[in-house]
RNA sequence: GGCGUGGUACCCAAGUGGUAAGGGAGAGGUCUGCAAAACCUUUAUUCAGCGGUUCGAAUCCGCUCCACGCCUCCA
């Protein structure tokens, strides 16, 4: 039974989806205006796993990610470079892919752009000024807050409580300070589009609204995000769309947690964030992702160097399993078999149903990556006597490696071997077999100082980039 | 001020009433010409502190101390 922490009802519920079998998810994208951090691969990694297992559960899910690429902030920088605000939006769009996929991190559905679904987002506030919900002041569109009862169910707040914190724009004339903005009215140097609220574009909040109840329905299973658009973002999500539509917005609410700096919040005004581009540029992504398994997806996760070059050597852990498994004397025909009788490997599934068991505990991806390492070690153990039963193990760690969206045959850069570095491995083993010591020594030495360090094996001397 | 989160070994970290998972580092071992790597074994009578509830508490309740987040753009 699955059973996962719901911000909305703030307590674990067991998970029933809408439709049988069937899943309508819908999570916040990036706004894309500045290269992706280690935030966002938090996030991302963290609901790509979500999705992943209910995939290995046998749910079909529709999964479907938003790009805001019309805002103040690319505004601003399409200003300040003197570029149109779409060549700084398809840009980072662009590296979002890139640096995602390197991460393992499985494509949505559609990722609908604001940009692209304007008329929609005009008709949805349309209908909100209809229904009394909204109201247009000199071509500025608000949200009538107070209309809305259920305000603040999500971020557990009243209505009293924000009067004390909100603070107005000195030309803003809302109704009232909770009030926010539907539609912008376009200022001068800003990308507008003419419609029937006048010329301008759309506020923040109303796109999930609109592209996720045009995707997926009015009313869908699971919306996930940063815990840092609780409030106000997926507030003010659900005042739109429940007061449209008058029926429930999202089932469950899943937020993750922030990733912290030496326990600081990482974020862009305070300076402390990483890019993706820079760690991966120094570490595998599958140690990133693996280091952001470690970690339960609600709690705050305190990013370092350290974390990372730990993660490497556990990354090492399993790739080097995978190369042990490749040499196993075994032919395809009793691989097949072995693959075909899983089931019959009775420790292999209990293990199997221990990591399932850690996955229904609120996506307790920790203890799942305990398993794995359970497995791990038990193959390790038992491979040199015994395998079938390594292959067998090596099935399994794999099919549920890749539950986790850990790809571990993605990740050896080791095997990228230069033909030069083969070379002097080659005149290395012969010294060897000659016991020429002293030459063989030197050029280990040399493999050093090229960055390969080498690792002697029965079957001959294999290296490894340092 | 209001609302909320967390403090578990040298470091990271899971644990949500039944007697402390896992990883990194350290130590010992196997292998090896020597190394390195790899693999195996091992490392918390104790969970910030003090009280309480209970047959039983890291887990529940109360107080104290410490760290952090949200209430404004943020994944």
């Amino acid at each position: 039974m699955l059973k996962f922490f719901n911000t909305l009802t703030k307590r674990e519920e067991e998970f029933k989806s809408i439709e049988p079998n069937k899943i309508k998810m819908y999570v916040c994208g990036i706004t894309p205006y500045d290269s992706c951090h280690i935030g966002h691969a938090r996030c991302y990694v963290v609901f790509d796993t979500i999705r992943r297992y209910f995939e290995f559960l046998g749910y079909e899910i529709n999964y479907i990610q938003n790009f805001t690429d019309i805002d103040d902030k690319i505004i601003n920088k399409s200003n300040a470079l003197n570029v149109k605000y779409n060549e700084i939006s398809e840009k980072y769009i662009d590296e979002y892919f890139i640096v995602m996929d390197k991460l393992n991190i499985k494509r949505a559905n559609s990722n609908p752009k604001v940009s692209e679904n304007i008329d929609k987002i005009v008709t949805f506030i349309e209908r909100l000024v209809k229904k009394n919900y909204a109201y247009n002041i000199d071509g500025n569109v608000y949200f009538r807050v107070k209309n809305f009862e259920d305000y603040g169910k999500l971020s557990g707040r009243n209505l009293e409580e924000l009067k004390q914190g909100a603070r107005v724009e000195i030309d803003e004339k809302k109704e009232n300070p909770l009030d926010f903005a539907l539609w912008k009215k376009a200022k001068e140097n800003e990308p507008f589009w003419e419609s029937s609220l006048g010329k301008g574009r759309p506020g923040w909040h109303i796109e999930c609204s609109v592209l996720a109840t045009a995707n997926l329905g009015e009313t869908i299973d699971i919306h996930g995000g940063g815990a840092d658009l609780i409030f106000p973002h997926h507030e003010n999500e659900i005042a739109q769309s429940e007061a449209l539509t008058d029926k429930k917005f999202a089932k469950y609410w899943i937020h993750n947690g922030f990733v912290m700096i030496n326990k600081e919040k990482m974020s862009k005004s305070l300076g402390n964030f990483f890019t993706l581009n820079d760690i991966l540029e120094k570490y595998e992504p599958m140690a990133l992702r693996l280091f952001l398994l470690t970690n339960h997806y609600r709690k705050p996760l305190d990013f370092s160097d350290d974390k990372l070059e730990e993660n490497t050597k556990r990354l090492a852990k399993f790739t080097n399993f995978y190369r042990d498994v490749k040499n196993l004397k075994l032919d395809d025909k009793t691989k097949t078999e072995i693959f075909a009788n899983l089931k019959n490997f009775e420790n292999l599934e209990a293990m199997k149903k221990k990591f399932c068991d850690a996955m229904n505990n609120d996506f307790n991806t920790a203890a799942a990556l305990a398993e794995l390492h359970e497995i791990l070690e038990f193959g390790n153990k038992i491979k040199e006597s015994d395998a079938e039963l390594a292959f067998a193990s090596f099935l399994v760690l794999d099919e549920l490696a890749k539950v986790l969206g850990l790809n571990f045959e993605l990740t050896e850069k080791s095997n990228e071997i230069p033909t030069e570095i083969q070379e002097i491995l080659k005149q290395r083993d012969e010294a060897r077999n000659a016991r020429n010591w002293a030459e063989s020594d030197r050029l280990r030495d040399i493999l050093r100082q090229k960055g390969f360090e080498v690792k002697d094996t029965k079957n001959g001397t294999q290296a490894m980039k340092i």
